[in-house]
DNA sequence: ATGAAAGCGCTAACAT
DNA sequence: ATGTTAGCGCTTTCAT
């Protein structure tokens, strides 16, 4: 498929001679290249790349010398032109799909700070339905990224997984079920069953289950692993509803469902849903008997209008993972990293009720 | 200074003939070059090229035919090897320097969707105020991207946001007071005067103020709107407090200095600080006397549970605007877009007050 | 309209 | 340890 470049016709222009320069765009003299600053201080081209490259065998007398000058000539390396012959670009792909979910701002925020510690630029995908997902990932490819990680994109069939990963290094954060890909994931199984564990100790017994997707492989593992851990308790499962998103309104409408069956606790697959559920058990005035249980432990959780009971997702050792793959000298085959976060207990879960929490104070 | 490279040994190990190939390590052919894609076919490298660039004078049987061709055999340009030659990366640096704020997930997912749907890519620099903002912004030069769009970067000082833009198109959003850089922002005079007059239509008349960041330019467009529509009305302004910051926390907090001077309503100077303010009257139990208004709309602020009166931003115009103005031909001296957002009335300036919202239903 | 040839600014053999 | 040379895969004159 031909890919027609919609920016073509303004480089086409920018190109011609005929343009007037504006004020904003300074004539810029073309910056030094390593050629140029190799005459201005009279060494060869290539000492000047190779006082670039640490490792590479120069004095460290004239790499100083060359950095100096090029600090005072104001060279830098031009990144484009190294990545030609190199083949790398010190890029890595960041596919996002669902920034709805504030979970994922968090999780993003501090992988492109953590790619940006270890010298990697992100390179940002986010897709969105409506257009081809192959033209929207184009860019991985004629952009020679050097790796991709791929946030919990579900929008992504098993065929685009493979276009957009195959021939580099790729992880998948918060996805399951994919052999062939390295994922790093939190611990879903444990978290839930901690919370099913906290639950049963504070005197819960009647539970309903709210879930996003049904159909994800991180949502079939959070169920299960909240079934299992139910009935290992010997803990009664009242019911369950989903309106296949992690939204806040999906939380405020499955838990209409859930009310009438007389949980005395719901656990939600994550907070956002949670949420939602906190508001309609609240309009309820069921506050006082229902406990609640969420997922991530997004800032609005600690809220203390919310005081969300919730499993924390280790965020910041799933990025340090992430980091430490795309680092990595070797890599193997494909591996399963499972971390592990924190059961946050706050008011929701509270035996006597949180009908007492800020709001309805 | 030197950079390090980190994924050096990965693919120096990957170009020699001696690695062990890992199953994830496809040996990836390398790509068709159009040299290559030339030869098979039995036309010049050139005809290849013009055959991708639009506009160039090639019949088109020609080119049809390398198309075919090129999506017959895989090929596709090299983006980096084209970049080398016409000096434009069509990446365009995207600068975040706040991503609490939930305002700044919703703009970023629709800006990095507009650019992508204009053919441009985003890389993305969340600058943590940590390490030095020089050394985060470094790729904005050696990759030589095409623009700059810096996203409300209070973080970047003066001389800092000079030397990101230098050279380069480029835009500053939700940020006012640079006389020599475009910027494209919400009316926040209009936005604030709106608040205001429909705070007088409700009957309110002493007011208090909860401001961010008292030292930005936007905080103080916001607040001076504020204050002179205040003034213009005879309205009474009771207090303002501030916590040098755009959250939860803060709004809650200044809400506390607020409440003593008895306002009957608060303006705040974002959503978020506003949704910290409805937590702090709603525990003082005056959610029936003192009104709230915010500025922003991010989702939560129509969340049944707030139904928080706010202004909107127009991020689908500021998206739209900017990608404008990066695509267009000629651009001129640096300019000021301001653009109108919308008043949305909500729960809690209902002249009855908003104790009956749900959370306290 | 097409082909040939000359770079773009760097890295990486290959010499010395 | 340093310099010389040959590309990386394109775009762009310049011929024809």
């Amino acid at each position: 498929m031909v890919r027609s470049n919609p920016l073509m016709i303004w480089w086409a222009l920018s190109g011609t001679g005929t343009r007037q320069v504006s004020k904003t765009e300074t004539a810029t003299a073309r910056p030094l290249t390593s050629r140029q600053l190799a005459a201005l201080i009279g060494v060869s081209q290539s000492a000047i790349s190779r006082a670039f490259t640490p490792g590479s065998s120069i004095s460290s007398d004239l790499r100083s010398k060359i950095l100096m000058a090029a600090r005072d000539y104001g060279y830098r390396p031009n990144a484009i032109a190294s990545m030609l012959t190199t083949r790398r670009t010190n890029i890595v792909g960041v596919v996002v799909s669902d920034m709805q979910n504030p979970f994922y701002p968090a999780l993003l925020a501090q992988l492109t700070q953590g790619l940006q510690a270890a010298g990697l630029q992100s390179l940002f995908f986010n897709i969105s339905p409506g257009a081809s997902i192959e033209d929207q990932l184009h860019a991985i490819r004629t952009y020679n990224v050097d790796a991709v990680v791929i946030i919990s994109a579900t929008v992504l069939n098993e065929r685009m997984l493979t276009w957009a990963t195959e021939g580099r290094r790729s992880i998948l954060l918060n996805r399951l079920g994919h052999e062939d890909i390295t994922t790093v994931c939190c611990d879903n199984t444990l978290g839930f069953r901690s919370l099913v564990d906290h639950l049963f100790e504070t005197g819960r017994r009647r539970i309903g289950y709210v879930a996003g997707f049904t159909t994800s492989g991180v949502g079939l593992v959070r169920y299960s692993a909240f079934t299992t851990r139910l009935a290992e308790l010997g803990m009664r499962l009242v019911g369950t509803s989903t309106r296949q998103a992690y939204t806040h309104e999906a939380g405020r409408l499955s838990t209409l469902d859930l009310i009438p069956l007389e949980p005395d606790a719901i656990v939600y697959a994550s907070d956002i849903l949670a949420l939602g559920g906190i508001e309609t058990i609240r309009m309820a005035g069921r506050a006082k008997d229902i406990a609640v249980t969420g997922f991530d432990d997004i800032p609005m959780a600690s809220w203390p209008g919310y005081s969300l009971t919730t499993y924390r997702q280790p965020v910041r050792e799933i990025v340090d993972r992430t980091v430490e793959l795309l680092l990595a000298t070797d890599i193997g085959p494909p591996q399963r990293h499972t971390l592990q976060g924190e059961l946050m207990i706050r008011a929701t879960t509270d035996p006597a009720g949180w009908a007492d929490v800020p709001p309805s104070a």
